[in-house]
Parts: structure tokens; C-alpha cells; sequence
RNA sequence: GCCUGGGUGGUGAAAUCGGCAAACACAGCAGACUUAAAAUCUGCCGGGCUACGCCCUUACGGGUUCGAGUCCCGUCCCAGGCACCA
């Protein structure tokens, strides 16, 4: 059994296991505090940090984690001094519902995730700083996620308001959006609703411009910078005021311009101020304000029927767009102020209260929506743009939203639309009644949570003093435990049936206070904890300045496109804010951003009740990390993923062994020309690819190296397979690690190696096979001297016996010739 | 409906400042070694034909060009995201 080969073949567990423990023994990727501070060449690779499921890491954590440690490990062989942590997204509805099924209390199941993920993530060769984790439920982290919170508070950027949410009156507890489905409760089936609950909000929007305006400055993968600026949803237009006409219609115009200053107004956004001709009613939200004021009282009962209909609805389904447009008439009228005539006000739920001011000036002849809505109520419609070929009475079949000239629109008359939308608000300013305006479709971000498993927010209501925030060397004001964690009927935290843990002494006062019982959102958690990864352990400050200063902003960060929009952008808010108020001396947290591609399994994304998740644990028991590793990156694009399947993973392991063996035997000789080149070559072909992950054609390179230093079995020179283990380390760390030790390198191969150099002069071959085409097409091909000159090149083409057929007697009109390259030689 | 990506052999894919389509692998086939199998090694591996050569081929239809997988116009399909946003 063990004889002399033993050490000699290729075992990957024992190699791992060897190099795991060293690199734990020796510290060799953590980091003591005095090292962060005094760091010359940081480098701070960050990824994504994950939710420690019950079920373990699946492939797709691996394909993550392990294409971020790639980046990382080449950055560190380049030369940095790499920080590379990780840490535990533990709060939140998705451990809470889970703990819940399994009826196991989150306090009990958490720590055993993580000590799980731990474990599978340690046998996958990351190069994890472990002194430097974070873990979001511990109380010295959530700490500083409930001081985050009192410094938007002190900065005016939370506040308190009523907001809709989806209600399920069976289970009595609020929904998110996700957890409706088809307008039915995902748990019970019953037809979810509508309500307004007073919330914790931080106002986001206050920087909508800035996180807009930044994408542009930012490197990052365009298809996130592409879904932040959908998401934020800037708009160009204008609000205008429409009076609110008096009840009986007034034929004195000039009577009735006086009494309409003392009349409240409803303020409309529109990004068609041009049309406004052509406004021939006007529709607000059934939520909006000012209903009461304009519903007459014979309409009251169909106002007030509609309006308790519209809210028995849930969120989701009164914004699908495939249904009927619904309102009714409130009886009253606004002055439409560029005609100055009097048109009705309805109410209809195609109207959102949340974006704009709640109300439109509906303008059926050029809005689909409006069109729509006309035509069902017989509302009229106007034609106030001409296209091509239109006339002022060209009837409407549709809604032209097309380019055009106004028309029925007064001294707006042949216009171009374009010209006409500042014009128009121009006009309409003069008269004070509109102004230009910029919206965004971005909302404030709802932070609070009627559930038990997040960090209490830090706040206090005292009958005296109101709303008193906690003060901050009271933090952290710590999550009880509470044996039923359950949401209850009451449709509250969990928290609020506990007396003894809400009922307080205000702190301003001394009277009672009482305990703000939501949690925060798991996102406000993953909102900053890059900036505690380097000062993880700290116990005086959230972040050390110093170190800050040094490792941040993150130098590169990797992750999914699922969090494009909402972690990253309250990440960049939180930052903006942060650095604002002095905190930190920058604006954005992440320089360089890439997203990587989703690992799919048969079609579909992996989840347990699709019974498709791949368990990575067998795979490296069998292979090894490092095939494992490899195999994944050779996959496809990273930054595309793909369907999972294992295949192809004899591939990468039989390379990976085929470098062991050609290591082991390499004798000390002089690199041959050719192979020497390939070397050149590769190292460029694989530093270039892997700055840009570009991992498959990486791993490709290499392999089509390796492919040549044992062509036709001849043994490999020393010299020729030493800086392919270099190359490879990144992949297959532990591997390089013994292959390194082997050919006699001290220490780490992270630490003592460097990246291998290229000489582009030794990178190009003498020779290169010139491809001669006659009218495009290729005819011959040939070997000539790198450089060769034009004229030369295409005297040899000439020489060609089989080229000459294909000229024969006609002339050569045109040579086309790319140095290096080709010859076309164009007869005819 | 809108916004992103994408559509290339049996499979995963490679090649986009326009210049040899299918690199690198997997699977398959044939051979060597073996009593046999596994492992390993070698060769073949898009389609067609009148076959040492030629024609066709990158979802489909046009166009620009000496030359198009790559650029332009139009169409279809797939995946993901957003969606009554005024």
C-alpha cells in the first residue's frame, strides 16, 4: 500500500489538509491591528458576506467566494498587501421564518450555521483574515449598527411616518412584497390588503441626485450602474398648480381668478408640461389629501365606496397593469391654468400617492394611460400634438406619444414639442403657476421590522419629551431573549408583548419612557459592515480612523447582481451620509465593483424546494478544493455563471495533476525557443485575463501551455514549470503551496513568491503563419518573418503555386495587408 | 410594455479597435499498452461534395466592406431585472 510513491502522486485531501493547518498555525493571511496600521500597498478585497443557511454553502457561495480569492491571491502575488475578510449575515425574516419551521430559537440555530459555514468555508482554501469576522447578531456589532442609526437620526435623515404596507388579516402580520403572491398571501392564501402603519423611514432620497450623478465616476460592472439608474428613476419636468375650481361655475372669469388664490391648489408632476392644453381632467390617488376638500356631497358615498375599495387592496396587485382602469368622478373641478378652463377631478388607484405629488393632470390624447381611462368614463380628448402627416383634427385612435408640433394650444401654436416643454413651463411659471422639477421614482427606505430577529432600534417614546433617541453610551440596547419569537395577532413585534424589556426610564427626564419594539432591516446591517471588517474587535469606535483611512474605500468588491440595487445603494447612502457628518473622508464605499454570474442548476436557480441545491462537500472530498476551484472558473464566464454541472471537472483535475507529475520531474536544463516563448506569452495571456476575470480563457491559457512543455512526453524544464506554478496559485492554492515547498521556496508561496514577469520581445514567435486571401477569401497559408514588409509578403503570396491559380491572368487590382497577419490580394 | 444580457459543433465554450470560426476542455469514435478492465498515451472529432481540393456554416432577413460571429437596419427566440412612475 504506502510505498515509496507515496509522496510522489498527487493526494489533494493530504496536501490541503497540510497547508490549511500551516496557514492557520503561521498566521499567514491574518492580520494584527499594527500591520493594518502601518500597511504601505493596501489592498482591500472585499465579497459579499452570506446568509449562514441551515442547508450549508451551496456551489454558488463557492463560485463567488472562490472568484473574489482568485482576485485576491493574484493581487497579493502582484505585490499588495491583500485584506481578505469575511463574516456572517445572520439577522433577518429569512433566519427568523426558518427558525420558526424548525422551532428551533434563532439564538440556538444561528451560531451552529455559522459554525457550519465556518468549517465548509475553511476546507474550500479562502484566504480569510479569520481574526477579522464579523458576525451581525453579536451585540458588539449590532452595537454600532444601532449608532449608525442615531447618527442618521441626529443628521435629520430618519424619520417617522405612516406608509402602506401589505396586510394579511388572517395572519395578522405584515407582508413583504415578495411573500404576496397573486395578491393572496404566500402562507394562508388569503387576499392580503392594504394598510398604513407608521414606520421608520430614512430619507434616501435626500441624495437620489448625488447616487445618481457618482454612478458615472464609479468602476463598475454596467449592467449595476445600469440597474441603480433604472432604480433611481430621475425625471425631467415640471409641477403645475391646478386650482381647485369653486363649486358653482363661475362666468365672471376675473372673479373667479381672485378667489383662486385663497383656493388650495393640486400640484401635479408631469414630464409633458407641453401638453397641457390638452389636460381635460385631472386624477388624484384615492389616498391624496385633498379629496375631501374637492368631493361635492352628492358624490361622497361613491368616493368613500371607491376609496375603501382600493385600500382593501394589497400592494402588488393594484399595480399590475393588466387589469381595467377603475375611478370615479369626486363631483368637483379644477382650472386647468393654461386654458383656464374648468375640468372634473376623479380619483383612481392608477394613481400612486408614492411618486410625484400623488396627483396627474390627465392627458388622454397623448398618454396611454389617460387614453385608456378616457375612453372608459367617456371623459374628452383633445388633440394637442401633430405628428408627421397630422393635422389639429386628425382624430385619436390611440395615444400619440410620438414627436411632433403642438396644436389647440393657444400661443404654444406649431411649436416643436421639444422646444415646447421648457417654453410652455416658462409661461407658466411667469404666472406662478409651475415651476421645473426633477423627480425621482426612488423611495425612502422603510427601515422598520414588526419582527423579533434584528437589532432594536435605538429608540425611545417618552410621554414628556416624545420621541427620545437612546443615548449612545447606552448602546447597545440588546435584543432580549424571548423564548416566543412568533409574530402575533396584534400584527407588532414580538418585543411588545414584553413589558419588562419595553418599559423604560427616558433618559432626558427620568420619566416613563417606552421602547421602540421594531427591529432595523437586515440591510442597514450590510450597510456598513465593510467599514468594521479592519477594526473588528473594537470596542471604543465603529470604525478606527486611522485604519479607515488606510483600507478604505474597498479597492475591489465582488458580488451578485441581486443585490445591484438595494444593498449596494444603501451602502453608498449610508457611506454619503457618514461622510457628511464627518465620519469618513469619502463619498463612495466601493471603487471597483464586478459583478459575477449566477451558478443555475438544470434552468432554474437553486433552492431547497426545488430540490436542486449541489452540496460543493462531496465534490472537494472527492476532487479537492483546488480541481474544484478550478473546475468552477473554467466553467464559463464568470461574470456570466451557468448551469452547474460535473461534467467536465476530469479536466481541470487532470491538469492540476499533469503539473504535479511535470514539477516533480522538471530537470534543470536551458528553456527551449519555443517553450520559452509560450511562457512569455502565457503569463501575459493570464495576467491581462485575470485583471478582468477572466478566468475560463485563463485557465484555458495555462492548460494550453502545460500542453506544450510535455509535448510528445519530453520532460519539462525546471524553468518552464516553476512559473506556471506561480500562475496557477491563485486556482489551486494549496497545491502551489506544496509544489512550491517542494522545488525548495521558503515559506509561503504567498508571501515569498512574486508574480511572474513577461518579456513582450520573448513573448512573440520569429515565425508566423500569414494567411493569403484572394478577393476575402482564404487561399493559402503560409509561414514568413515576424515584420515582414508589405512587398515582400505579397511577392511570396505570388510565388504560391496554388494562390497563382485562384489569380490566373487577371490583375491584382488591391493588396490589403495586415502586418503580422494577412495578405488579400483583390483581383477582378 | 421598458431596460439589461445573450443566441456559435453532440456539450461547456473561445475568437468582438472587422482580419485563419470552433482555442481549451468534456463526451464520443478508433488505435497502443493489458489475460481483461480501469488508468495512461496517440489519432480523429461542424455539415456537404464530383474529395490531396472545393462549397456551405456563428438564430433569421437585408446592408456596409477587399474582408462581417464582430459594424448598421429589420425580425424571431431565450434568460434576468423593472413595470399604471405621470
Amino acid at each position: 500500500m504506502s510505498d515509496g510513491n507515496h509522496t510522489n502522486s498527487y493526494n489533494p485531501a493530504e496536501v490541503e489538509r497540510k497547508w490549511q493547518a500551516r496557514w492557520d498555525e503561521r498566521g499567514t493571511n491574518a492580520w494584527t491591528d499594527e500591520a493594518l496600521r502601518s500597511a504601505e500597498k493596501p489592498f482591500y478585497n472585499l465579497m459579499m458576506f452570506p446568509y449562514p443557511s441551515a442547508e450549508g454553502l451551496h456551489v454558488g457561495n463557492i463560485y463567488a467566494f472562490a472568484g473574489a480569492d482568485i482576485y485576491g491571491r493574484f493581487k497579493r502575488l502582484q505585490g499588495y498587501q491583500v485584506f481578505e475578510p469575511i463574516g456572517f449575515d445572520a439577522f433577518g425574516i429569512h433566519s427568523e421564518n426558518f427558525a420558526l419551521k424548525q422551532g428551533i430559537h434563532p439564538t440556538e440555530l444561528i451560531p451552529r450555521n455559522v459554525e457550519r459555514f465556518t468549517r465548509q468555508l475553511r476546507r474550500v482554501g479562502l484566504m480569510y483574515d479569520w481574526n477579522h469576522t464579523v458576525d451581525t447578531t453579536t451585540p458588539d456589532y449590532y452595537r454600532w449598527t444601532q449608532w449608525i442609526f442615531l447618527q442618521l437620526y441626529k443628521a435629520g435623515l430618519a424619520e417617522k411616518k405612516a406608509a402602506p404596507v401589505n396586510w394579511c388579516p388572517s395572519c395578522n402580520t405584515v407582508l413583504a412584497n415578495e411573500q404576496v403572491v397573486g395578491g393572496e398571501c404566500e402562507r394562508c392564501g388569503t387576499a392580503v390588503e392594504m394598510r398604513f402603519l407608521s414606520q421608520w423611514f430614512f430619507k434616501i432620497t435626500n441624495y437620489a441626485g448625488k447616487l445618481l450623478d457618482n454612478l458615472k465616476t464609479l468602476d463598475w460592472s454596467d449592467t449595476t450602474r445600469k440597474a441603480q439608474e433604472n432604480w433611481i428613476g430621475r425625471s425631467e419636468g415640471a409641477e403645475l398648480a391646478f386650482p381647485i375650481a369653486r363649486r358653482k361655475v363661475a362666468d365672471d372669469r376675473h372673479e373667479a381668478a381672485q378667489v383662486e388664490a385663497e383656493r388650495p391648489v393640486i400640484r401635479v408632476f408631469t414630464t409633458r408640461p407641453d401638453t397641457v392644453f390638452g389636460a381635460t381632467y385631472m386624477v388624484l390617488a384615492p389616498e391624496h389629501p385633498l379629496v375631501d376638500r374637492v368631493t361635492t356631497p352628492e358624490r361622497r358615498d361613491a368616493v368613500d365606496a371607491y376609496r375603501r375599495q382600493a385600500s382593501a387592496q394589497d400592494l402588488v396587485t393594484r399595480k399590475k397593469t393588466d387589469k381595467s382602469k377603475t375611478g370615479v368622478w369626486t363631483g368637483g373641478h379644477a382650472v386647468n391654468p393654461a386654458t383656464r378652463q374648468e375640468i372634473p377631478v376623479w380619483i383612481a388607484d392608477y394613481v400612486l400617492m408614492e411618486y410625484g405629488t400623488g396627483a396627474i393632470m390627465a392627458v388622454p390624447g397623448h398618454d396611454e394611460r389617460d387614453f385608456e381611462f378616457a375612453t372608459e368614463f367617456g371623459l374628452p380628448i383633445i388633440r394637442v400634438v401633430a405628428g408627421e402627416g397630422d393635422g389639429a383634427d386628425t382624430p385619436l385612435a390611440a395615444a400619440y406619444t410620438g414627436p411632433g408640433r403642438l396644436v389647440n394650444s393657444g400661443q404654444f401654436e406649431g411649436t416643436d414639442v421639444g422646444e415646447a416643454k421648457s417654453a410652455v413651463t416658462e409661461w407658466l411659471a411667469s404666472m406662478g403657476v409651475g415651476e421645473k422639477r426633477i423627480n425621482y421614482r426612488l423611495h425612502d427606505w422603510t427601515i422598520s421590522r414588526q419582527r423579533y430577529w434584528g437589532p432594536p432600534i435605538p429608540i425611545l417614546y417618552c410621554d414628556e419629551c416624545g420621541i427620545v433617541p437612546v443615548p449612545e453610551d447606552q448602546l447597545p440596547v440588546v435584543l432580549p431573549f424571548v423564548e416566543d419569537f412568533k409574530p402575533d395577532a396584534s400584527g407588532i413585534s414580538p418585543l411588545a408583548r414584553h413589558e419588562e424589556w419595553y418599559l423604560t426610564e427616558c433618559p432626558t427626564c427620568g420619566g416613563k419612557a417606552r421602547r421602540e419594539t421594531d427591529v432595523s432591516d437586515t440591510f442597514l446591517d450590510s450597510a456598513w459592515y465593510f467599514l468594521r471588517y479592519p477594526s473588528a474587535g473594537n470596542e471604543q469606535v465603529p470604525f478606527d480612523p486611522a485604519i479607515t483611512r488606510t483600507w478604505l474605500p474597498v479597492d475591489s468588491y465582488i458580488g451578485g447582481n441581486e443585490h445591484a440595487v438595494l444593498h449596494l445603494l444603501y451602502a453608498r447612502f449610508v457611506t454619503m451620509a457618514l461622510r457628511d457628518m464627518g465620519h469618513v473622508d469619502f463619498e463612495e464605499p466601493f471603487t471597483r465593483f464586478r459583478a459575477h454570474g449566477l451558478i443555475v442548476k438544470d434552468g432554474s436557480k437553486m433552492s431547497k424546494s426545488r430540490g436542486n441545491v449541489v452540496v460543493p462537500d462531496d465534490y472537494i472530498a472527492e476532487w479537492g478544493a483546488d480541481t474544484f476551484r478550478t473546475y468552477l472558473m473554467f466553467l464559463g464566464p464568470y461574470q456570466e455563471g451557468g448551469d452547474f454541472r460535473d461534467s467536465g471537472i476530469t479536466g481541470p483535475y487532470n491538469f492540476l495533476t499533469r503539473l504535479w507529475d511535470s514539477a516533480l520531474t522538471a530537470e534543470d536544463r536551458e528553456l527551449d525557443r519555443d517553450v520559452e516563448q509560450k511562457l512569455h506569452a502565457t503569463i501575459r495571456k493570464v495576467t491581462e485575463d485575470l485583471e478582468v476575470l477572466s478566468y475560463n480563457t485563463a485557465v484555458a491559457a495555462m492548460m494550453e501551455y502545460l500542453n506544450v512543455v510535455r509535448a510528445g512526453g519530453r520532460t519539462p524544464e525546471r524553468g518552464a514549470v516553476e512559473p506556471l506554478v506561480r500562475l496557477v496559485a491563485p486556482f489551486a492554492p494549496h497545491m502551489a503551496e506544496e509544489l512550491w515547498e517542494r522545488m525548495g521556496g521558503e515559506g509561503s508561496i504567498f508571501d515569498g513568491a512574486s508574480w511572474p514577469e513577461f518579456d513582450a520581445a520573448k513573448a512573440v514567435a520569429d515565425t508566423v503563419e500569414f494567411v493569403v486571401q484572394v478577393n476575402g477569401k482564404v487561399r493559402a497559408r503560409m509561414p514568413m518573418a515576424r515584420g515582414i514588409a508589405e512587398a515582400q509578403a505579397r511577392d511570396a503570396a505570388l510565388a504560391d503555386a496554388h494562390v497563382r491559380r485562384w489569380i490566373e491572368d487577371k490583375q491584382v487590382r488591391k493588396t490589403v495587408f495586415v502586418p503580422d497577419r494577412l495578405v488579400n490580394l483583390v483581383v477582378g
